[in-house]
DNA sequence: AAAAACGTATCA
DNA sequence: TGATACGTTTTT
């Protein structure tokens, strides 16, 4: 079907799409009723799709890159779709891959090949990035054409590239023709709606009316009828509505911000090449203005005008936004991992002229501070209204702009209006994620409201706007985004390798690497780089917004700190279903109602998880937490211990009694550590629980942190001794607890294992 | 030829 | 609005 694509769907309707497929499904029931007309006719699949889109050629199936972490995995054999599989005992009737091995970065199939020339793509053939660019082959997510950009007449036109899915772009002629990438989100569909709990819905593409702009973009022949994305921008807006309007005047170019790096931008070439559009990105900071923004909010203040912000913005809030294609980048992005395809465009850095492309990025950070957020908002409504315009105007070629996605974004999304929360980075790059403990927490029971346990910081509220996110395909960034070195004006590369640079990068901060990644759109792409962000950090950031939700998919974090933020439930099972590879979730502050997307959500691989001061959180929450997930999404079945791998848990301020202790105990074999300061009710016997014999948390508590819960006594420290794997037991501002209890404890101890007394009430281990 | 699985219609 | 079903596509 897909190469099918253009020509001759002319002759369908947009609508038929959908009524293809309906056609197919001979079966139901109902169905028959309803009938969706086969207004194909026939049958056949392929022909359908083709025509759906009158305009442009049916999509173009995409299939599993067979390179990215997901594609890697085995089946788990316990998600729903593994359940049905006939390998697994089941009917086979749902046809559906692995949750876990959902590809993150779906290729076009071998079999695709240019509309024109009717060739395969042939980057594989060549060196020059440019080259590969021009000759490897890019799908349309608007009108679904699979061409080589090099076989496109269109002069003066440029593509938008989609970095965030292999060899999507955003073709020169539709986005001449101003049409809006419609929620289309390119082909990668899995990964949002239709995974079990995403949260985004699909977007039924004719049905809707809402879509407009996707029906319209399915046509092809009207493409000006169609309704404009700007129409639903609007809508969307509203929904929304940022306040952010009046920024989007004020954004500007940043680029000289950092004199330091100006020498060092001089001679990169990248921008020049670019040029144009290069420089505006970078000037005005799209891509790396969001980026830059972000740091420079966080930082440097003002620094970015807007240009600056937006970047940054886009990057967390969108991570949608694809990077401009510009250069090679888009692909390298877009794809990095991911097939075949989309290797070999990825490269095309900055060729450019062709078709230009251009591509926006994000970056998600953590370190969005207040001021960040309302960059991020301000971008956010830029990129809106540039989208809006955007799609008119050909765009050339830049590294790394993020128009594209972030397009979708909005459009469907919902993102503009966003309220950009700020978000701050702190500085994970490259940390490894094996934190076991949230030091942040602002709320470390010994610190602040000591004397007020139970009093805890009022959480910002600000109700969460309704994120509607729709289905975009969020992709995480490449890893070693090419290329390889940094291209320099005189033609030449800088001798310094990507390898030695990352190393570099290693070290900066988020806001740091913001900054660079306005540099060049090289060092914009290499900045985005998934390792360098492997925490992120939205630590009492106002306000979640979807855009930032999607950065941080993109980004794929190990670590995520949204204490003390107003992220909604939806939100946060949104967020779950997409980051399998999580570790570390830091909900602490947050209401029990956002938290309580965890009962519905599977996270296998979480070993850390704090819940400190959860408002609601109590006995029955944590029964709902404990116990196996409830609700029906395919994958999410499964009989155990949803938080059953985790390995850390904070449950400070919380209003738990020995009913959660004893579910702990027997649902976290791999509990090591474990934090009940200013748990009023918990007291010598939940000690006991927690050690009795038969439990594992027995053996596998290291660390317990009782401090300030003034109904634990002496006696507590009795039932310690039979913790085969303790080291350190905190019993500060347990006003029942005694100096001389713990002393004898050491004296009694100190047989096996030394213990001394760290502080007043602080046993630990002497090693 | 068969297995895998994409993408959407339809069900609930 | 999420879950299920399934024709078709794509790979093996």
């Amino acid at each position: 079907m897909a190469l099918s694509l253009s020509g001759d769907d002319e002759e369908y309707d947009s609508e038929c799409e959908q009524q293809q497929r309906a056609a197919n499904r001979p079966k139901q029931p109902q169905q028959q009723q309803q009938q969706p007309q086969p207004k194909m006719g026939t049958s056949s699949a392929a022909v359908k799709l083709p025509s759906n889109r009158s305009s442009s050629g049916a999509r173009r199936r995409r299939t599993r890159c067979r390179k990215c972490e997901a594609c890697l995995r085995t089946e788990c054999g316990e998600c729903h779709f593994c359940k049905d599989m006939k390998k697994f005992g089941g009917p086979g009737r749902m046809k559906q891959s692995c949750i876990m091995r959902q590809c993150i970065a779906p290729v076009l199939p071998h079999t695709a090949v240019c509309v024109v020339c009717k060739e395969a793509g042939k980057e594989d053939t060549l060196e020059e990035e440019e080259d590969k660019f021009n000759f490897m082959l890019m799908e349309c997510s608007i009108c679904n054409e699979i061409v080589h950009p090099s076989c496109l007449k269109v002069s003066d036109a440029s593509g938008v590239v989609n970095d965030e899915l292999p060899n999507c772009w955003e073709c020169p002629k539709c986005n001449h023709a101003g049409k809006s990438g419609k929620q289309k989100r390119g082909p990668g569909f899995k990964y949002a709606s239709n995974l079990p709990g995403s949260l985004l819905r699909e977007q039924k593409p004719v049905k809707e009316e809402g879509d407009v702009v996707s029906s319209a973009a399915k046509r092809r022949p009207d493409r000006e009828e169609t309704p404009r994305p700007e129409d639903k921008l609007r809508k969307k807006r509203k929904l929304f509505d940022d306040d952010e309007d009046e920024d989007l005047g004020v954004r500007k170019k940043e680029k000289s911000d950092d004199p330091y790096f100006s020498k060092l931008l001089h001679q990169i070439k990248t921008e020049e090449d670019d040029e144009d559009a290069y420089e505006e990105e970078n000037e005005e900071g799209r891509e790396p203005h969001f980026r830059g923004g972000v740091e420079r909010k966080g930082r440097l203040g003002d620094a970015e005008e807007e240009g600056d912000d937006r970047d940054s913005r886009n990057e967390l809030l969108n991570p949608f936004i694809k990077t401009p294609v510009g250069d090679s980048d888009q692909s390298h992005c877009s794809s990095p991992q991911a097939g075949p395809s989309s290797e070999g465009g990825s490269e095309t850095q900055e060729k450019g002229q062709r078709p230009k492309a251009r591509r926006k990025r994000r970056l998600p950070n953590r370190e969005l501070s207040r001021e960040l957020s309302k960059a991020l908002n301000q971008e956010i409504q830029k990129t809106e209204d540039c989208l809006a315009n955007e799609n008119r105007q050909p765009l050339k070629v830049e590294p790394e702009t993020e128009n594209e996605e972030p397009k979708k974004l909005f459009r469907n999304g919902s993102e503009l209006g966003d309220q950009r929360p700020h978000l701050k980075t702190k500085e994970m790059n490259g940390t490894p994620w094996e934190l076991r403990h949230f030091y942040p927490s602002p709320i470390t029971p010994l610190g602040f409201n000591r004397s007020t346990p139970t009093n805890r910081p009022a959480p910002p509220h600000s109700p969460p706007k309704c994120v509607q996110m729709e289905r975009h395909v969020i992709r995480p960034p490449p890893i070693s985004p090419p290329p390889d070195r940094l291209p320099l004006k005189d033609g030449k590369t800088h001798v310094i390798q990507r390898e030695v640079w990352m190393k570099i990068f290693g070290y900066l901060t988020h806001q740091e690497l913001c900054v660079c990644m306005r540099v060049c759109k090289t060092w914009n792409r290499w900045c985005c780089d998934k390792r360098l962000w492997t925490k992120i950090d939205l630590n009492r950031c106002t306000s979640i917004t979807p855009l930032m939700l999607s950065g941080i998919i993109r980004r794929q974090p190990v670590s995520l700190d949204l204490s003390w933020t107003n992220i909604s439930k939806k939100q946060l099972s949104w967020l779950i279903n997409r980051l399998p590879g999580l570790r570390v979730l830091k909900l602490s502050g947050c209401s029990w109602a956002a938290v309580s997307a965890l009962c519905t959500s599977s996270c296998p691989l979480l070993r850390s998880l704090d819940v400190q001061w959860v408002e609601g959180l109590k006995d029955a929450q944590m029964r709902d937490l404990l116990s196996p997930p409830t609700d029906n999404r395919p994958g999410q079945l499964d009989n155990r211990c949803k938080l059953r791998n985790v390995e850390d848990l904070r449950l400070a301020g919380l209003d738990i009694t020995d009913t959660s202790l004893r579910l702990i105990s027997r649902q976290m074999p791999l509990l090591s550590n474990l934090d009940l300061s200013y748990c009023n009710h918990i007291n010598d016997q939940s000690v006991n629980l927690l050690t009795a014999a038969g439990t594992t948390t027995r053996d596998s508590l290291t660390e317990i942190n009782l401090s300030v819960c003034n109904r634990v006594t002496d006696h507590s420290l009795n039932f310690f001794k039979r913790c085969g794997s303790i080291c350190q037991i905190d019993l500060r501002f347990c006003k029942q607890v005694t100096k001389t209890a713990c002393e004898r404890f050491i004296a009694e101890m100190s047989v096996s294992v030394p213990f001394r007394l760290k502080e007043d009430k602080l046993l630990q281990k002497s090693s």
